[in-house]
DNA sequence: TTCGTTTTTTATCATTTGTAAAATTTTTAT
DNA sequence: ATAAAAATTTTACAAATGATAAAAAACGAA
C-alpha cells in the first residue's frame, strides 16, 4: 500500500500540504515478532502500515488480552500519547514481517499550527478513527461472540488466515476453548 | 454550566475564533422523556448539555440497548452523521428536563474550511471524543460486569441516583436482574 | 395520604461460558 | 524426514449469567 493512497483516503490534502506532511514521513521495516509500541509510555511516532498484519494487546493479571488488529493502510498509534501527551496502554507486536511509513507526531504537530489543510486532515483522521472505534464498541456491545465471529470472518477473511486463533479469540472476548466451539457449531 | 467553560474544555480559542462559533449557537430545552434524537437519519444538530441528562439507545430485537449517558459538559451527537453524512443509530432521550447549547453542523463546517484555529477546535474534540471512546472500549473488554459497576459507582456516583437501574443494567451489558445479583453481593 | 403503577429484588431452573486437562493437529527446527 | 514445540480441538465439570415469574419496595398522581 503506498503512502499517497493512505493519505488520500484520510484527507484530500492541496499538492503543498501534502508535499510538507510528506517531507516528515520516513519508510521502516521491522520482523515477526517485534515490538513496535510499548504500553505505560509516551509514544513520539505514529505508522502507518505499508506491508504486514499487527496485534494489539494489553497484559492483564497475567495473560494478554488482545484488542485491535491492524492491517495495511491502517494507522498504529497510541491515542492516549497522540491526544493526551500520556502513557498509552497498548503494546503493539508484528505478526508478519512489516514495513511503515513513520511521523514524528512532533512534526505533525507543527503542521497543525501553520497549515489550515493539515488541521483539517488532522480533524478527518482523529474523525474516521472515531467512527471505527465508535463501531467497534457499539458491535462487541450489541452482538454476541458467535455473531461478532462470523461478522469478522465476513469482512475480513484474511485475518483468519494471518492470526493464529488464540489472539482471534482474545479479540472477540470469549476463551480459545470457546472459539472452538462456536467454530465447531457453524461447520 | 456555561457554554465559554464547554467551549475551553475542548480547545482554547483565541477571543475572536470563538466570537465566531458563538454566534452559531443558540440555547434549547426539551422536557424530560423527549427524544432529542432519533436513529436511522442524518441529524443537523450537535447539542451540548447545559443541564440534566439523558441516554444514548438502540432497539435491538423488540427491546432498548441503552449504550452511553450524557450530563452536564458532553456533547450529543450522532457521529455518523457528524463524520460521515450517513444515518447514525442512536436514539438519545432525556431523563430529566434539560438545557442545551446547540450547533448546526453545517455551520460549523464553513468555519473549519476558513478558521484555522476552528478546524484545530474540530481536531481536539473528534481527538477527545476518540479517546473516551477506546477507553469505554478497553473497558467494557477488559473488566467483568461487576467491576464496571464498581467503578461507575466510584467514577459517576451521581448517574446510579439520577438514572434507573433497568438502563444502568444495559448500559453495563447485563440484565436487570443480575445487577441486582451483583448489588446484593457488594453490600 | 392512598391507590395504582413502575422499579427493583428474590427465587428457581436452564443455558452459556470458563477452567483444566488430555488428545489431536499443525508448525518449526534440525 | 523426524522429533519437539506450539496451536487447536475435545471432553468433563464448575461457575456465571440469562429467562421467567412472583414478591417487595419505591414512586406518582389524584
Amino acid at each position: 500500500m503506498n503512502l499517497d493512497k493512505i493519505i488520500d483516503a484520510i484527507f484530500e490534502l492541496p499538492e503543498e500540504s501534502k508535499n510538507a506532511l510528506k517531507e516528515s514521513i520516513t519508510k521502516v521495516a521491522y520482523p515477526k515478532g517485534h515490538i513496535l509500541l510499548k504500553a505505560d509510555k509516551i509514544e513520539p511516532t505514529i505508522y502507518f502500515i505499508k506491508k504486514g498484519i499487527v496485534r494489539a494487546f494489553i497484559n492483564q493479571s497475567d495473560k494478554e488480552i488482545t484488542f485491535w488488529f491492524g492491517k495495511e493502510g491502517e494507522t498504529v498509534i497510541s491515542m492516549k500519547s497522540y491526544v493526551d501527551n500520556q502513557n498509552g496502554y497498548e503494546n503493539i507486536e508484528l505478526l508478519e514481517d512489516c514495513e511503515f511509513y513513520e511521523l514524528k507526531k512532533s512534526n505533525l504537530q507543527k503542521l497543525f499550527k501553520k497549515d489550515i489543510n493539515i488541521a483539517n486532515f488532522g480533524r478527518r483522521f482523529a474523525e474516521k478513527e472515531l467512527i471505527k472505534t465508535e463501531e467497534r464498541l457499539i458491535h462487541r456491545q450489541f452482538k454476541t461472540a458467535s455473531e461478532r465471529y462470523s461478522s469478522l470472518l465476513k469482512d475480513s477473511p484474511d485475518l483468519i488466515q494471518r492470526v493464529q486463533l488464540g489472539h482471534i479469540a482474545s479479540y472477540l472476548g470469549i476463551t480459545q476453548v470457546s472459539l472452538s466451539r462456536i467454530r465447531a457449531t457453524i461447520r
